[in-house]
DNA sequence: GTCTATATCTTGATAGAC
DNA sequence: GTCTATCAAGATATAGAC
């Protein structure tokens, strides 16, 4: 799910206490597969392409990930614990969360490659019994719930109008991010991604909002 | 693209001057392909599986399509004119043109095999040199374009408000489409698409219009 | 138009040495 | 941890008969 390759704060130097040169190598086995799945898709890529790209040959490569299907789910793992801080932006309020989506719409201009290979990974977890399909479905469910709590908050809290379908609108906000995300991916040139999600926002920061009594 | 597996006809009895078993033939085959398609992804379907649910070997199906990417193209150029109808819906005026949006969505739950299709072809086409590419691109251009030009002629009718940035409304539609279809694909019993979509129409149609004086 | 048989390529994965 | 060698499976496509 979008929204969400998501503003992962860099995560360096996570050495644990393997060698540094296994943990590298691991690491690099990881970006490698995350760049050809983007440009090939998981199906269609060879993890013998991937071998190849770090410098070792296909056997050396299962050595670290048994299955092709091992190093997909190490990468989604990956991703889970690096956009951990862009599902709860914690104590944001409702407002601050929404205008936060934008920051990661901006963030995800800077690294397409990623946003790439979690789109396209995303529609072929459509497909029948694709390995990554529970994880991009708890993706979305968690998405949601997170969101529209966000907007149910908001409503306690008096500044959301009380009769907002909270969910619903969770769900159109992750629709728009995903889909914005499918539109620039193709021409990531002239589509402004961060304008259109900005202008969509907004407008519904407007449409949500109780109104205030200026005009009342 | 979405939006538009689109509210095509149902154009049975296509009977050409072809022999009546000869072009069923090769409907059959398409409606197979586009079956598989669906399930597996584009990569992922065998054509041989193809050539079998319709009984027929596979050097069989290669005699009506000498290649598999002939058989995608074909799948795609039908698409092209059966939803032509859903495109430009001619004489309708830009209201009437974004509630039709709402009629599409509903006619596209009732054929959950081809919209998953085409949203899996749509993010498979991402990848480098993918045959569907070009056709995806020019959808979606050609999409937008008639999307806005509907919008722009609700500003000369003085029914849109004039600040409004047509061609990136458009995107926002067709991103919401898309995203939409995603989630609903994803979880076809519960979640509720054309709700979602008639509820985001109909906000952005109050967004858009010019506001009746009734208040002012 | 359709088939059998075959060619060729690519992939993911294993065995076993170093 | 990494390699060479090898396997087995599955895919598209062709040749040529009927």
């Amino acid at each position: 799910m979008a929204v969400g390759p998501g503003a992962e704060i860099q995560s360096q130097g996570k050495r644990r206490r393997n060698s540094a040169k296994g943990a590298s190598r691991r690491e690099a086995i990881l970006a490698a597969a995350m760049h050809r799945f983007s440009r090939e898709g998981y199906q269609c890529a060879a993890i013998a392409d991937v071998a190849k790209d770090v410098g070792l040959s296909l056997p050396g490569l299962l050595h670290h990930f048994p299955t092709k299907v091992d190093l997909l789910l190490a990468i989604l793992d990956k991703r889970d614990l690096e956009s951990t801080a862009a599902i709860d932006i914690g104590q944001a309020n409702w407002r601050a969360f929404m205008l936060g989506l934008i920051q990661i719409a901006k963030y995800n201009t800077s690294i397409p490659e990623v946003v790439r290979a979690f789109a396209i990974l995303n529609a072929e977890s459509l497909t029948q019994s694709h390995p990554a399909k529970a994880w991009f479905s708890n993706r979305a469910r968690q998405l949601q719930t997170n969101i529209a709590a966000k907007l149910e908050d908001g409503i306690l809290r008096g500044e959301v109008k009380r009769d907002v379908d909270c969910p619903a609108i969770a769900a159109e906000v992750i629709a728009m991010m995903d889909g914005l995300q499918m539109l620039w991916l193709r021409d990531p040139k002239s589509f402004d991604m961060v304008g259109a999600i900005a202008g969509y926002i907004e407008r519904l920061i407007l449409d949500l909002e109780v109104s205030s009594p200026i005009q009342a």
